[in-house]
Formats: C-alpha cells, structure tokens, sequence
DNA sequence: GGGGTATTCAAGAGAAATATTGAATACTCT
DNA sequence: AGAGTATTCAATATTTCTCTTGAATACCCC
C-alpha cells in the first residue's frame, strides 16, 4: 500500500485487465461461454455439450469463475453456472472482430456449408416484422430450457430431436425460419434439411441470443 | 476439405476465435494496444514506453499482427505499427467489463491516486461544451505526435515535459482540464499538478482516444 | 559498396496453462 | 446414518507462453 510508481501502477492495472482477456483466451472457455449465453446451465451439460470431460470442463469453469465471467450457485445436488452480465457482449465482440479480419473463419464455415445443401440466411431486421404478421413461422430447435430462458418474440420450440415427429404442428404452405445458438451451431442447419425434405421452404436465422440481445431484439423468457 | 463433422466444425471455429482472444491474453499487449489507440509508433518507442526490451516488444507486436489486430508498415528504416480497425473497441471492452467486474481494479487506482492529491474527475459529455464556450481550457498534454494523431476538438497541445516552461500560453483565471492516453496514463495526474501548484484550477479527464471513438466524440486528426 | 541502425529471428531457460486420472467433498434421498 | 451422485481437488505429464541473449536481416546514407 506504500505509493506506487507509475511503472507498477500500470503494471498492476494491466495485469487485472489480463485476468480478462486470459479468461476468454481459450478455444473451449469461448465455447463454454457460447453455451451459456443460452442459458444457465450445470456442469455435466456443458461437458457434454461442449465435448469435454466433467472434470476439464469444471477446472475450465473455475478459470473463468475467478475472472468474474460466470457465477456460480449450488442448489441442491447440481451446481449451476450462469454468464455475467456484460460478457456476452464481449465474446461477442471476439467473434465479431475475427469475422471481419481472419479470413480463415469463413473459409472453415463455407467449407462446412459448402458440404450441405446451400442455405439462405436470413438476417434478424426484417425477419420480426414477417413473423409478427404470420408470414413466416420462427422455429427454435434448441433444448426447451434454452427456449424457456430466453427466445424470439413469436419464436415456438420444437427441440432439433422431435421436429421430424412434430411436423405436423407447422402450418402448411408457410416459411420456416429456424434458428438454434447462433452462427456456430448446426441444430439449425439439420433442422432446414428435415424441414426442406417434408417439403416445407426453410431457412436459417444464423444470429442466436447474444447477437438478438447486442441488436435490442426483444427477448422472452420462459415458456 | 473432406466433410467436417460437427464437432470438428466447431473446434476449428472456436480455435479462430480463441486466436483473437489469446493475442489479447497478456498484460503487455494490453499495455502496447493502448499506446497504439493513441496513432501509430515505431517498435523503439513502444518498446521504451512499455518499459520492455525492443526485441520482446517486438514478439509481442508478431503476436498481434499474426491475429490481426495490428498492422505493419516499413518505411525507411522504422515499421511503424498501428491499432487494425475495431480493435480499440474491444480492449475497450475488456477494461469495461474488467473495472466493472473486478475491484481489484479499482483499489488499485484509489491506492496510487491516494497518494497524490485528490484530482476531480471530469466526464466528456459536459465537457465540450463548455471548452466551446471557452469556460475552460481543455490541454492535451501527450507527445506532439500522438496529438498529431487524433485529439480532442479544442484542445491545445503542451507536453508534459514542456508545460512548466510554457505555463503563460494559458489564460489566467481559466479552468484547466487535462487528458493524456486514458484512465491509466499518469501524464494528466502531473500536469494537474503542475497547474495547480501554479495558482491554477485544474482537473483530470479521465477518459482517452478510445473513449472518444466509442463515444462518437469527433476526434480531429493532424495539427 | 560499406558503415550504421532498426527490427527481426533463433535458441534456450523458466513459468504457466491444459488435460488426464483418481481421490475427496458435499449434498440428497431413503 | 448410509448409499449414491455431482462436483471439485490434487498430482502429473505435456504443451504452450514469456523473456533474455546474441546473431542475422533489411534498409538508409555517405
């Protein structure tokens, strides 16, 4: 507590912004995060979801625990983990800065693409506006604790599992766009494919929860 | 080329993503981003204000370049690298969600400015129009071509170096505010001082480049 | 072309991060 | 109280970062 130079100042100082940035600065963490943009979640589901061990995926969760990026809370048996506020926006940001300046981003998801059928994507704007007049249904094909934590305004959930069996529920004759966590995750791009072979149009909302909440969409939670 | 699977999509997209945020794991680069969200310098002279060797600031600077988040040019004998677009941003974003989340942080800055005099804050909204007015003089008191490199509407510029000996360029009896880099560049804190040692009413702004950007601030460039 | 200088490269030592395994802890439910 | 389970901890091997030192490269200028 004696004064500090300038020197050690901003050496302390940037050493406590690092506790950041070294928190997001790992391939898995970045994916962890992503989960739990949708939602808390235990610790086990993140393991699987993120193809991780329980013990890995904990250690990782304790990183970013320590750098204040997600909160913990122990009901019962199952410990829950939730992203803090503000965070979100900054993988955000990381995201989005690679997609403008590492080309290698897109090559890897248009090769990815390039392997299914193509796919219109459809951009957040003016999607709420057909929805809300029934000219497209909004289709979120994540798990139903992710649609109960938060979804599109007209969105309804049919998880990625039932949607063959369930098809029944869609309205002929009109659009499906389908949406599931955001760029990165294919629940939806499977769910056009089914879609598009029971011979509905389809198509993918590439955004998912960070994106709605960064652009002001509304956002509902629970049921 | 062959079909990724989804797991393999996803690592290799996370893995991108990861290359922005590990050039940002580390204090040093944290501390030479900052320097270069004040305009463009040479590898010398990051490396002698970042108190590091020319040749680990120079590693440092193949770090950042090799995810993009700097550029280089050689020109002559000297590359001079600069800050590459939307970067400020996001460091921006990792001190907010850093000072936000971890009062680590903030002690450490209460501990250095307790040491010295208390310094008014002045936040920029309120501030540019009363420099309009010429209420106040707004002083910018970095080096001449960091002022070169973007400063604030009415500023003038005196180095830190120089303002004792040109102390009579100011208007008496007229509020002082000074700015260096931002929130953790000391130069403000002396020249503050300075001039009230000299009879005269004086304060910090707090904020530097990157705050104006992201504040939509009108930043003028050159002289 | 040769001297001088800014920057980068290469090699190596020390420190830190990652993933694995197996054990320990903390809680629930009967 | 005791069985069962979700999570964390501890120890370890592997890999990856960081900084230093000394040499190599690239460029200007005379």
């Amino acid at each position: 507590m004696s004064a500090l130079t300038p020197r050690e100042l901003k050496d302390a100082v940037y050493e406590q912004l690092a506790r950041v940035s070294k928190a997001l600065a790992s391939a898995k963490r970045l994916e962890l995060l992503d989960l739990l943009s949708n939602g808390p979640r235990t610790v086990e589901s993140l393991a699987e979801q993120a193809s991780l061990s329980v013990a890995n995926t904990s250690s990782h969760l304790q990183v970013l625990r320590a750098a204040r990026l997600v909160e913990a809370e122990k009901r019962g048996l199952f410990v829950t983990y939730r992203i803090a506020e503000g965070v979100e926006g900054l993988v955000l940001g990381v995201r989005r800065l690679a997609e403008a300046r590492l080309g290698e981003l897109s090559e890897i998801t248009e090769t990815f693409l390039a392997s299914r059928d193509a796919l219109e994507v459809v951009d957040g704007e003016a999607l709420l506006a057909r929805a809300l007049s029934g000219e497209v249904t909004v289709l979120d094909v994540r798990a139903p604790e992710e649609y109960a934590a938060g979804h599109l305004p007209t969105a309804r959930s049919i998880p990625l599992a039932e949607l063959r069996a369930r098809l029944h529920e869609l309205p002929k004759g009109v659009e499906v766009i389908a949406y599931c966590r955001g760029p990165y995750c294919v629940l939806a791009i499977e769910a056009v494919s089914a879609l598009r072979a029971a011979g509905f149009t389809a198509a993918r909302l590439h955004a998912g929860p960070a994106d709605w909440r960064a652009a002001g969409v509304p956002v509902v939670a629970s049921a």
